[in-house]
DNA sequence: CCAAAAGTGTTGGTAGTACACCCATGA
DNA sequence: TCATGGGTGTACTACCAACACTTTTGG
């Protein structure tokens, strides 16, 4: 039989990443062919046929940026009749989270086509992807709240201050530090370490924390309630 | 240019409906064609090539049920490659919510073809759409906390104890009366009418109360807090 | 007068919010 | 010694949770 529809289905992802100095960055690679050759755009390309639409956002992820992801969702469907130039194309788009460590990937590729932009600091997109990366920041944006979120962005051991910081960055709000603290300790995902941050100028080195993986991801599944 | 994916895309509706009566209920249709004929599925089929997501839904709805909708959000897209024993097809799941009055469907279709059932009661279904039911259940249970509900399932007015039903049967838990009331009223989308409640048997009549729409629609922007 | 359903308040505990000073370090 | 950044506690308020008796109505 053949396929009256004439529609394509294609997979895009929105690949976050996080560091206090920078804040919270966006994966993009530079199209190399048309349309809108030239222009920055989200990974992703055309689901095979035979293949499920995860396998498809982690082989489009592979070729086109060498970035290896620690968490990936799907966010939402795109379906706009137009939003293609060329033909009918529909996109499931996925939203995915990266430690630090996963930035080096100008190794793998050609540096000029893959980069890190500041979600605040975005380039002119290809197609809707304006759109699709402003509904994966609302997502980020209300997840945030009522899962613990962190383990996926930074480092194995990290400073309060980092935890702090990603948080006050994603929610666009400063945090008053002590009732923070407070309530982040109350649910019990964070394990003190023994060892002090390294800071370049002056200041008190904090202590290091990491994640209790197990509550960390009991507390995913139960649901928590951070208010900020 | 050829399409050389060969999938097919289509648009798949998990309809609620509610009545203290009969508790949360689905619309189903039982299938004519092969494969599963005569199963019960999810209303739905394959999108056209030149109409939006919304457009496909709403006409799929039109023509297979003639249910008239209150309220339709996209809810996740199902592409396992083996969901549909013949083809490949990706479908994008949406799910709605109606009022009681738009029950009449038999008028307008063949009374042997579109169903309401109970969600805990649910006939044997076609494809992977018990799945699809299931993440529609789990959406719904999820937005009943961060977002006002009931305006979409309910009568214009209703006394509180449907409300309070209404709640009790989605999340699937016994509601103190007293503190529910407390907490709604606080919210303030509510507004009392001087009418009372019909009952059948015995029992003192309750008040009926209605949405105040502009607060319904304040809070449901920018969110709520139920835990219950 | 009995059964069914709706209406209503109090109390104790817990979490939320607002707020400011001291400590460790490098230059 | 100054500037930078981290660490910590208290008091007030608001919401949460648990809990039982009274009123209206039909049979």
């Amino acid at each position: 039989m053949k396929n009256v529809q004439d529609i394509r289905v294609s997979v895009d992802a929105v690949v976050f990443g996080y560091t206090s100095e920078e804040g919270l960055l966006v994966l993009l690679i530079k199209r190399g062919i048309a349309p809108f050759k030239g222009v920055w755009a989200l990974p992703g390309g055309l689901v095979k046929s035979n293949e499920s639409l995860e396998d498809a956002i982690e082989r489009e992820l592979k070729e086109e940026t060498g970035v290896g992801i620690n968490y990936l969702e799907q966010l939402y469907s795109f379906g706009d009749p137009t939003r293609d130039p060329r033909n009918r194309v529909i996109s499931v788009a996925y939203y995915g989270l990266v430690k630090p460590n996963a930035f080096n990937i100008k190794a793998d590729t050609d540096a000029n086509d893959v980069a890190w932009f500041n979600v605040k600091a975005l380039p002119k997109l290809a197609f809707d992807h304006w759109e699709i990366i402003d509904t994966a920041i609302k997502r980020l944006r209300g997840k945030i709240v009522y899962e613990p979120i962190g383990f996926e962005l930074l480092e194995k051991k990290f400073p309060f201050s980092e935890l702090e910081k990603l948080y006050s960055t994603v929610i666009d709000k400063p945090i008053d530090r002590r009732n923070f603290k407070k309530k982040i300790v109350r649910f019990g995902f964070l394990i003190e370490t023994n060892e002090r941050q390294q800071l370049k100028g002056a200041g008190r080195r904090g202590n290091l924390y990491r994640f209790d993986e197990k509550k960390y991801f009991q507390l995913k599944q139960s649901g928590i309630n951070i208010e900020l």
